[in-house]
DNA sequence: ACGGTTATTTACTTCTCAGTATATGACCTA
DNA sequence: TAGGTCATATACTGAGAAGTAAATAACCGT
């Protein structure tokens, strides 16, 4: 057994960058479910502080204004999507079965803390560019998705005449999981994501 | 042909209620459309009844406080939708057959003003008391919708293994159009409303 | 003409909260 | 041990907006 070189107890630079990235994500967990609870405008920043025991001025150390915070927060849920939405789409089977499996993921994240953020945060709460960059990351993944839908048109596993129409219909169901799963409730997130999944996949009406 | 009685140019007393009332509506549907486009909190009262012509303390002359006018804003889009709920379940047909029709109009009322607020408002925007009376009105919409499910399962009409899932994942697609309908755009509501219905009842996957 | 009711305005108060100027301590390097 | 950087705190400014007090105009019934 090796010995693993001597851990100073002096932060050295490295140290320090890493702590500092530490503290940054705690202020955003704590924001984003201030967020989630309260709603953006009603969070106020020394709030948030306080909760973690420091005081407004400490947060402006770490991000220049409030809606940068906000940003992030949705950044951080938009990009679990869009690695979700990447894998799938280089995995192998017909479009269905890749359009079930990201269906699956996108679930699972619409109950996490920064998934939730996405769904619950709407475009006019953040700064102009802001705004714009959301716009675009959620644009990416429907594009995306849209593009699983129509793979699965063209090689015949899914049944559908408007691919944009039918992943704003499938985008709205798993986005509004945000809206009422309750973390403490019987059911756990997989379990929601498969039942969703299927009734999309199924459809109401039975089949023969 | 008879004449009909005589209109005295001077307002009587039944004349200025129904005046009231008219005042009363042009300003929640000044109030609705800022909410919708900005937000209810980037959503100033001054701006509000500028929109108007009139002043911030004509506003509070109709109604109590913000809170009021949001309140009433997601009343009546509740109403609507409780109104075509109620029509539906004493109508004829199978548990689908049901179901169709009231996700159908379910659909095109979140194209409208007052509907599109409905999904757009968190609960904590509004105040305590109003935020319980809001979740009552929307715990009624969405018990009647899980029965017209139940119905279709007993009868058949309906596959699913879960009336309370099914219908929230019904509803997070309808929600859902209020956040990215346009009505401008190259669809009407009523389009959208039958593509979206299909999706949900046909399911993803191609029947044979 | 006159007191009362309805509808609306001007001008003000008050509060919350984002964001900042500046001080302070801890610790690192030379 | 002295100067510099990192991290955090105290105490403040300023803007925006909800809500209100009080004046005023229009109009009604008597």
């Amino acid at each position: 057994m090796n010995a693993s070189p001597q851990k100073s107890p002096w932060p050295n630079a490295a140290d320090r960058e890493r702590e500092r990235g530490e503290k940054r994500n705690a202020l955003l967990s704590a924001a984003v479910r201030s967020f989630n609870e309260r709603g953006f405008h009603a969070t106020s920043l020394d709030d948030v502080a306080a909760s973690l025991n420091v005081t407004k001025p400490t947060i402006y150390y770490y991000f220049a204004n409030k809606d940068e915070i906000l940003f992030e927060c949705v950044r951080l849920g938009l990009d679990g999507i869009r690695q979700i939405a990447e894998a799938v789409e280089n995995a192998g089977g017909s479009g269905l079965d890749r359009l079930t499996a990201l269906m699956r993921g996108y679930a699972v994240i619409m109950t996490k803390d920064f998934g939730m953020c996405v769904t619950r945060t709407a475009d006019h709460e953040l700064s102009e560019e802001s705004r714009s960059r959301f716009r675009a990351l959620k644009r990416e993944i429907d594009i995306t998705v849209r593009r699983v839908v129509e793979d699965g048109i063209a090689d015949g596993s899914i049944a559908s005449d408007d691919a944009r129409l039918t992943t704003f219909t499938l985008a709205g169901a798993l986005n509004w999981i945000a809206r009422w799963y309750e973390p403490n409730g019987p059911l756990t997130a997989e379990q929601i994501a498969d039942s969703c999944v299927k009734t999309l996949v199924q459809g109401l009406a039975p089949r023969s």
